[in-house]
RNA sequence: GGCGAGAUAGCUCAGUUGGCUAGAGCACGCGGUUCAUACCCGCGGUGUCGAGGGUUCGAAUCCCCCUCUCGCUACCA
């Protein structure tokens, strides 16, 4: 009997590159749920898919010298790859360059306009024309442009917009009487306080900036900008339709149980995807859950810091279910996460192979030494069972409590009870004990017997987390994967059966230095590729856009010299303004610079740097700055203080 | 700058509405055991529960005030 439909599905990936373990991690969150909810009676469906279009994708496929679509079938096959070396079990991987998710997102585009949701409109603003930016009264230097220092003008810009603020209050009571709506809750506090209540701003759905999109069919000048091409994949992949005829799949589906996405993007799915849905009248989705973020140490990853950990490369190492454990186990429910090969050996070494492969070994191997590998309950009974027994079947119903409330790595916790309590059974019971006493022999069977049961349930309850493993024991046990509504019943394992006589090792232990080795391997061959010399593989120059031409004389205004940065300190209550002694000629100036993220107070000083000498002084955070410093940025926002290639005197000119 | 969350054992964290000697896992030390992947089982913490004040018979838990961390947001010359 079916308990209803669950339908949940993953945020789309990106498809601007090769996903690593942290973007990997929320396919595994949710496919343990998917399996879950399966196994215990669910009508799931569960999709994932990859988000295709945009200016960036565009840039990076004629970098790469391909065209779009090219660029993005290579990676979309990439991200279905590791979903599919992770034992994923999604049921549609939808792309939104298929025909079905474009030509409903046009119809989508439709509908609102002629409801009169989504109006063209403009930016509306103040028009720097060389910088072709748009900027708000309050982002004005002495009321000029802020890039470049000269006039700007109102200006319009043609686009089309969404009106968010019309559904806003519909949306904040959804919000205060659905406390499930938001996870964790805190996010919620967040959307209510920075975007909700002071007022929403209109969206811009439409760009004319870059073509790889898709055309707003009526207007074809336009391509739909991000969300509501990439947000609508949760009702077009499952056959929604704008003009009345969706399919009984969606019918049946609609709305999602769960949106599982990273913290990132909780903003977009629990404002912008509610409006839309509210504007197509479409029900809400009943949960979105945002989960933290895995890092990489303590840090972001980065090849240049060749630390890059790929789940492909992890599974190889350690096998699936070694990174679906650690995945699952590892990840809190609301703080982010952290990744290393150490870590991930020693929960390898410590709850699997010891905990768990260890008690199947000696299990079976006990099974073959007394009995033949024959398991035959024998009904002798004795107090310390009850115990076990207890333990084992109570276990499914923590585990299912946990799981409603996403607490998957708890819920793995309380499957491992058990492995551990039968580990304690054994040392209680000592079977070797028993064995040298003939008298004793229906008492071993019983404890085996309650082994063998006792993981074949634990065994099965572990089948959504690692699959794999869960099914290899099972085999191993001669027997099957339970269904979950036999799980509370102990007993169930038929008598007689025999297991295998050869155990495999499950996982099998390692050692460390064989582990950091193969870490150093791959990290090696990350900064390789990093520095590899630019005129091969990858050319990672930028895109730039051209400023108009201008005048000798302007740039003669600009006065750029040599400084000698011989004292700094961080600007108190600011995040990232550091405030450095700049030494210019004779004189001493004092430069405030938002770059404490990339540079540390200390490292700076005794650094030469380039500076703009004869900016008007402003005053930051309560702290006044005589010039600015000047840095390259790179796509990132990484920056790069400019120095000087040969030895240079502080006050020195640059012309 | 605005809003919010947090600071508990070496590490990662639990601690419901204030109540009995403050807990778990990992790591570490000792002991036991040998079926097993040198594994498993047991035992072991004088922790300023971030600092200081207050309410109370009693506070990790409530109030005030510091300090520091983190998230979102704005700003970032």
């Amino acid at each position: 009997m079916s308990k209803g439909k669950y339908y949940l599905t993953t945020a789309i990936a990106y498809t601007s590159g090769k996903p690593h373990i942290g973007n990997s991690y929320e396919i595994v969150l949710a496919d343990s749920v998917a399996r879950f909810k399966r196994k215990d009676g669910y009508d799931v469906f569960f999709q994932t898919g990859t988000d295709e279009h945009g200016q960036k994708i565009e840039i990076k496929a004629e970098e790469a010298g391909v065209s779009p679509k090219e660029f993005v079938d290579s990676v979309a096959g990439e991200i279905k790859d590791i979903c599919d070396c992770l034992n994923c079990s999604y049921d549609k991987f939808i792309r939104t360059t298929d025909e079905d998710h474009e030509k409903q997102v046009q119809k989508i585009f439709k509908k609102l306009y002629d409801k009169g949701d989504i109006y063209k409109g403009a930016y509306e603003g103040l028009y720097c024309t060389p910088c072709e930016s748009f900027w708000t009264e309050s982002q004005l230097v002495d009321g000029k442009c802020p890039d470049c220092g000269r006039e700007v003008k109102p200006a319009k810009e043609e686009a089309y917009f969404f009106k968010m603020s019309k559904y806003a209050d519909r949306l904040i009571e959804h919000i205060n009487t659905h406390p499930e709506f938001i996870q964790p809750v805190s996010r919620k506090n967040e959307m209510m306080n920075n975007f909700l209540l002071p007022g929403l701003q209109d969206l811009c759905v439409s760009r004319t900036s870059f073509k790889w999109g898709i055309p707003v069919d009526f207007d074809d000048k336009h391509v739909v900008y991000v969300w509501l091409d990439a947000l609508t994949n949760y009702i077009t992949g499952i056959g929604y339709d704008a003009e009345g005829n969706s399919s009984d799949q969606y019918n049946k589906l609609w709305p999602a149980d769960l949106h599982l996405i990273g913290k990132d993007i909780v903003r977009f799915h629990t404002i912008y995807w509610p409006i839309f849905l509210m504007a197509l009248d479409e029900p809400l989705p009943k949960q979105v859950f945002g989960h933290p973020w895995l890092l990489s140490g303590d840090g972001k990853m980065s090849k240049s810091k060749g630390n890059v950990i790929y789940a492909d490369d992890l599974a190889k190492f350690f096998g699936v279910d070694a990174v679906r454990y650690f995945l699952l186990h590892e990840m809190p429910f609301e703080n982010d996460g952290s990744i290393t090969w150490n870590l991930m050996t020693e929960r390898v070494n410590t709850d699997l192979a010891n905990v768990l492969g260890n008690l199947v070994n000696r299990t079976i191997s006990m099974s073959n030494k007394y009995f033949n590998g024959v398991v035959e309950n024998k009904g002798c009974d004795e107090a310390v069972d009850e115990d076990l027994k207890n333990v084992v079947i109570s276990a499914f119903d923590k585990v299912s409590d946990k799981m409603d409330a996403l607490k998957v790595a708890d819920a793995i916790t309380e499957v491992f009870s058990i492995f551990k309590r039968c580990n304690k059974y054994i040392d209680e019971t000592e079977p070797w004990v028993l064995a040298k006493d003939e008298a004793k022999s229906d008492r071993l069977a019983t404890v085996l017997y309650n082994l063998v049961e006792a993981i074949s349930i634990g065994a099965s309850i572990l089948w959504p987390f690692l699959p794999e493993t869960a099914e290899k024991i099972v085999s191993q046990l001669n027997t099957k994967i339970r269904e979950f509504d036999t799980l509370k019943e102990f007993g169930l394992y038929p008598c007689g059966k025999k297991v295998t006589d050869k155990p495999e090792i499950l996982f099998a232990r390692l050692d460390i230095k064989d582990v950091l080795a193969e870490a150093e391997r791959i990290a090696e061959i990350q900064k390789a590729e990093v520095a590899a010399p630019v005129e091969e593989a990858e050319d990672d120059s930028m895109e730039v856009t051209l400023k108009p031409e201008i005048e000798y004389g302007d740039f003669d205004k600009l006065q750029f010299v040599v400084g000698e940065i011989i004292k700094c300190e961080e600007v108190p209550k600011s995040k990232k303004l550091l405030c450095s002694q700049v030494k210019v000629g004779k004189e001493v100036k004092q430069i405030v610079s938002g770059i404490k993220q990339h540079y540390s107070a200390e490292e700076m000083v005794g650094k030469k740097v380039m500076v703009l000498l004869n900016l008007k002084p402003a005053t930051l955070a309560g702290v006044v700055s005589e010039g600015m410093l000047l840095c390259a940025e790179d796509a990132e926002g990484n920056l790069s203080l400019m120095t000087p290639e040969k030895k240079m005197p502080a006050g020195a000119e640059i012309c």
